[in-house]
Order: C-alpha cells, then sequence, then structure tokens
DNA sequence: CTGAAAGCGCTAACAC
DNA sequence: GTGTTAGCGCTTTCAG
C-alpha cells in the first residue's frame, strides 16, 4: 500500500480510501491511485485489515462429515448464507471424534471467526466458556451442545418423525416392527428411538426390546442383526431404519439373503427409512425425510442475526419432517410362509 | 498477551514463548505463565500471528459443489491432508460459474492462504497471475486451467475412462451405442466423448452424430433425449452415460419408461456409466469408477510440496479409471422387438 | 534464560 | 479532499 501511496503520489490513506471505495475521494485521483494498484498488481492484504478491524468476516463450520449427503447439503446452505453477508467459511469435520471438534473448533476461534456453526461430535461444551466470554456467536445444528452450554439450536423433529414412521407402518397392519438405529449415545438416535416407541405406546402395542438394535451401521454388523431378526421365532414384519446409512445397509442385505436385485420389495417386508437418500425415488423406498438444506439455511440465519446484534435468549428450533410413501412403507403384514412361498 | 504478561510478572515475550512452547524458559516461570493464560482465559490471536509471520497455515478450496458425492469425496481428502498438516481450511463452491469462482480464489488470496485447490468452473485464469507473481501456490484438480495458466493439475483419465467403457459395451456385442454425455464446454465432457470415438474407432464402427446428446443432466431433457433416441429406426443397444448426474436421470426415465421399479435391467438396454455412485451396486450398474478422493489427495500432496518448497517444472498427472462391471453393462443387444416382448 | 524495541499492513480518529 | 499519527496483537531481532 505504501508502494502504491508513492507510486501515485499520494499519501497511504488515500489508497486505503480507494482501495475500499470509501466516498471523499477527487475521481481524477482515485484514477491515478486504480491505475498504480493494477500496474504494481496491489492486492489487499486481509490479514492486516482483520487484526485492526477486529472483525474477521468468516465463520467457521464443523460437521461430522463432508462426505455425507446429509451434512454436504447443510454445508451448501451455509455455504449460500455466508457468500450473501459476504463470508468466507472455515469447514471441518470431526468425523464423530469430540476431540477433533473441539480442536477444530478452538482453531476457528483462534483465528478469530465472528461466528460458529457447530454439529457437535462430543458432549461437553465447556472448552467453549471462555470464547463465549470473548463475544463469540455459536450456533449448534442437528445435535443440542452439551449441558451447561446455553446456545442456539436447530434440529429436526426426530422424535415426531419417528413416531409418524412407526405410526405409518402400524396404520398398514404391523404389530411387530423393528428398530434399527445408530449408536444410542447418539442424540438423534435415542430421539428416533424414543419416537418409536411413542407410536407403539400410542398404538397399545407392546415394546419388545428383542426387536430393537442400535449400533453403528456397518454393513456386517447390519447383516448379521437383520438376519437374527429375521430368523427369530416371531419375526418383524416391518422395519424402522434410523438413519440413512442403516437404510441403504439394510436394502443391501436384504438383496444378498433374498438373492433379489429388486431390493425395494426384497422379502415382502416393509421398511421405513429416516433420512431420504438419492435412488430412494427409484428404489421404492418409503423415508422420513428430513430437511438438511433447510437446517444448515436456519442456523445461518440464526448466526447472521446474533452477528447483527441481535441478543434475545437463546432458541431451540425444531424443524418438521416430512413422510415420503413410495412404496416400501406402505406393504402389508406377511407371514413368514407367505414370503418365503413368494 | 500483555494482560498475561503483566499478571504473570514477566514480559510480554515470555508470554510468547511459553504459548508457543519455544524451548528456553524456566520451568517455573512457564508454569506460572501458563497459570495467568488460564486465569484470564487467553487464547492466541491468529489473525495477528499470521499478520507477523506471514503465513497463515491455511488453504483454500474451490469446487463446482459440495453437495455433489464427486467433489465432497474430494473435499474430505484434501481436508485430512490439510488436518495432518496443521492447515484450516477454507471452502466454497463455484456452481459452475466462473464469476463466482475468481471471486472466491481472489476472496483466498486476499486472506493470503499459503495456497489453493481449485476445480475450475471458468476457462480464462489470467486473473491469477498476480497472484501467482506474489507466490501463491494452485494446484487445479478434476479439470486443467485455461489456457496460458501454468500450475500443477491432477485430473483423471477422462478420455481412457470413456474408451475403456465403450470398448466394454463393444465386446459384448454392442454396434450401436448412444453417448449422452454433459455439456460440451466442460473439459471431462469433452475428453469423454473423445474417448467414446475413439473406442469407436478403434473398433472400426462408424460415429453416428444422432446417437449422441450433449447438455446440462436435468432430468426433462434427458428423458426427452433418451425417448428420442429410443423410437428412432434403428435404436441403440447400449448406452455411455457420460457423468455420474445422467446415469441416474437415465434410470430414472427408463424405470418410467418401462413402468418398471427394476431400473437395471429396464428395457434390456446395456448401461455404462461415467463416475460411479451409491447404490449403483444394489441397482446393478456398470460404471467407469473415479477415485475422487485419490484425487484430492493427490492434489493436495502436490500443494503440500510445492509450499515446502519444490521448484519442479509443473506436472499434471492423469489417475486412472476403473471399470467396474455390475451386470448393467454386460447384457447382450437386444433388438427393439425382443425388448418390447421381453 | 529473559526482556525491549521494531514493525507486519492495515484502518480509525483526527488534523489540515 | 487529503494527510498524519497511533496502534490492532503478535513475532523477530538483538541486547542483557
Amino acid at each position: 500500500m505504501n508502494d502504491v501511496a508513492a507510486a501515485a503520489g499520494v499519501a497511504l490513506k488515500t489508497v486505503s480510501r480507494v482501495v475500499n471505495s470509501e466516498p471523499g475521494v477527487n475521481a481524477v485521483t482515485a484514477s491515478r491511485v486504480q491505475a498504480a494498484i493494477e500496474r504494481l498488481g496491489y492486492r489487499r492484504n486481509d490479514s492486516a485489515r482483520i487484526l485492526r478491524r477486529g472483525r474477521t468476516a468468516s465463520i467457521g463450520l464443523v460437521i461430522e462429515d463432508v462426505a455425507d449427503a446429509f451434512h454436504s447439503s447443510l454445508i451448501r446452505a451455509v455455504e449460500d448464507a455466508a457468500l450473501h453477508h459476504g463470508c468466507l467459511l472455515f469447514t471441518g469435520s470431526s468425523r464423530e471424534d469430540a476431540a477433533r471438534e473441539r480442536d477444530l473448533v478452538l482453531a476457528f476461534c483462534a483465528r478469530r471467526v465472528d461466528g460458529l456453526i457447530i454439529v457437535p461430535a462430543g458432549s461437553d461444551h465447556g472448552y467453549l466458556a471462555p470464547e463465549f466470554e470473548a463475544g463469540i456467536k455459536a450456533v449448534f445444528a442437528d445435535r443440542p451442545p452439551g449441558a451447561g452450554c446455553e446456545a442456539d439450536t436447530v434440529l429436526c423433529d426426530n422424535a415426531g418423525g419417528a413416531r409418524t414412521g412407526t405410526a405409518h407402518l402400524i396404520a398398514h397392519g404391523h404389530r411387530r416392527i423393528a428398530f434399527l438405529g445408530g449408536s444410542p449415545r447418539i442424540f438423534t438416535a435415542a430421539e428416533r428411538l424414543r419416537g418409536y416407541r411413542q407410536a407403539l405406546a400410542a398404538a397399545g402395542l407392546p415394546y419388545d426390546e428383542g426387536l430393537v438394535v442400535m449400533g453403528a451401521p456397518d454393513p456386517p454388523r447390519v447383516g448379521a442383526d437383520l438376519t437374527r431378526l429375521l430368523t427369530a421365532p416371531d419375526p418383524p414384519t416391518a422395519l424402522l431404519a434410523g438413519n440413512g446409512r442403516t437404510t441403504v445397509e439394510i436394502l443391501r442385505a436384504l438383496a444378498s439373503l433374498t438373492g433379489s436385485s429388486d431390493a425395494g420389495a426384497a422379502g415382502g417386508l416393509a421398511l421405513v427409512g429416516f433420512d431420504d437418500f438419492e435412488l430412494a425415488d427409484l428404489l421404492g423406498v418409503t423415508v422420513v425425510a428430513q430437511d438438511p438444506a433447510r437446517l444448515g439455511r436456519t442456523a445461518a440465519d440464526l448466526l447472521f442475526m446474533r452477528l447483527s446484534g441481535d441478543e434475545e435468549p437463546t432458541s431451540r428450533i425444531e424443524l418438521a419432517t416430512r413422510l415420503v410413501p413410495r412404496g416400501s412403507g406402505e406393504r402389508p403384514p406377511l407371514s413368514l410362509r407367505d414370503r418365503t412361498a413368494s
């Protein structure tokens, strides 16, 4: 900037004015400065600007895994909002590792991001206390912060969605509905289990622990669980999958169990998946759809409200889910004999 | 830092030493400083650090769309590499918009990122010249930079992959193979068309323009194109899809044309898709698989080599593709009559 | 082993 | 309209 000033024969401050298109610069002077800028290939150093101004015009986003469709839709929405507010975006995946989440968040804070959007992996956010003290704004998305951490939160209505999905199967005549969910330590998984139980209770159906399996959705485990469920006495006639990955692994397992490639219809079992996925339409899989883009947009809106000075008490928003019937969830119950015969 | 120094009764520099765990500080003094740090909730301001040191320990990544599986796998790989090098990651999607690409890149440069990884949307990268002058390192991924821009580039072997896919169909007896690709202005689409033509030529088959359709993979267009192809006299017996989105839209269109939900087998047409996708296994779709994670890893490795002082001439790497047979690409040709009868 | 001074590149506040 | 001065919070350099 000094060089530009010298080259244009003006003071440093005038260059600064031109660079930031501040008003009150003579048009002739401005164009002379502009020429010097171009000649020297000058670009403002935002690091210095940030240091001086105290605001970085950047936000940090920590999600669970970029490569997951749910999270990448969320990012996309946040990205658009950030762009709209002239903000740059730091991103990082926690990979369901609380330490990695914390390291990322603290690294973002050290960079003095204006705000954070966090899909938490951990359940203790005490490490954020000094940051909040220092005035950082954070919004939690998809999962709430750990106890004792007060911050805006945007969630999906996990329990409600699971209740709807389960009720849908019950309405189609099912009485023995299995639930295959994620690890019960994950907030969303626990909530969905809760919704499943509520729906059973509301219909006066018993809760059978033998029909519930919770764990990470890795292929061999899902396959084994499914086989066990289906070969037990009095097997389920319907399945509620607790998350997208599990739905897909159930489809794979069913396809290999029945040898049919028409996975959607495999075994005549009814199936409702939690979370929509690409090609669910083609496969005819009924799902309880979340809206990750809306989740991201809402979280970003909340954050930018805070950044523009909003001091309301923190809010907790629950986004509705939507049941999308596509065939697999509307099949009537078949006895094991019917199924093997088909 | 000043406050910490005062609280600990030491000089500012000593605090700096402790914060950066520099050697040569008395253990007792260090612990006194550490206590003050904790008491005051002090966190180093990396903006100032960056300004002083000149290196930001951050890189910028511009891709086409985070919400696309190919790109999100690429991000994931870059993210891991960045973490490994203690680097933070700015990300942004260009959405296939050259102006947005440029704005993002320049914003990253203004933040003085140490390096850039770019999946270019535009074909003119002249705007980078002053940045290169200033010493920034950039690696292009998936598509090469515009003419006149010298930089490391990592690509998939698009032509080779399309050649392999086409040859595979030819080897299974097909003589009339349609190619449905992306907009011909996109590098990868043009390369894949080239590979398709090479394979035809190598087999002594004619190139029939009536069998080639290039354009954005939006659902109605793909459906219309497909209908036109299949109802023309002497229709194709096989399809090569030029990209993942098109493959999926073809499956949807075929399913609605034939009314079958078993999309993989729809109409008895053979199908090979370029780029793998989730559930292709279940649907039995043969694809030419790329390796987006490897693409990202390679680009990041190249970038970090440059950042650590490597001054070799720029390289251009082509990553191999892999044909994954799953059924749809191994079907023999059927006449139209056979197909309607089945 | 510790400290003082200079300055990274910019903007805010105030003169002229 | 334009210029001057101070200082954002840190690291570098050099002196004790």
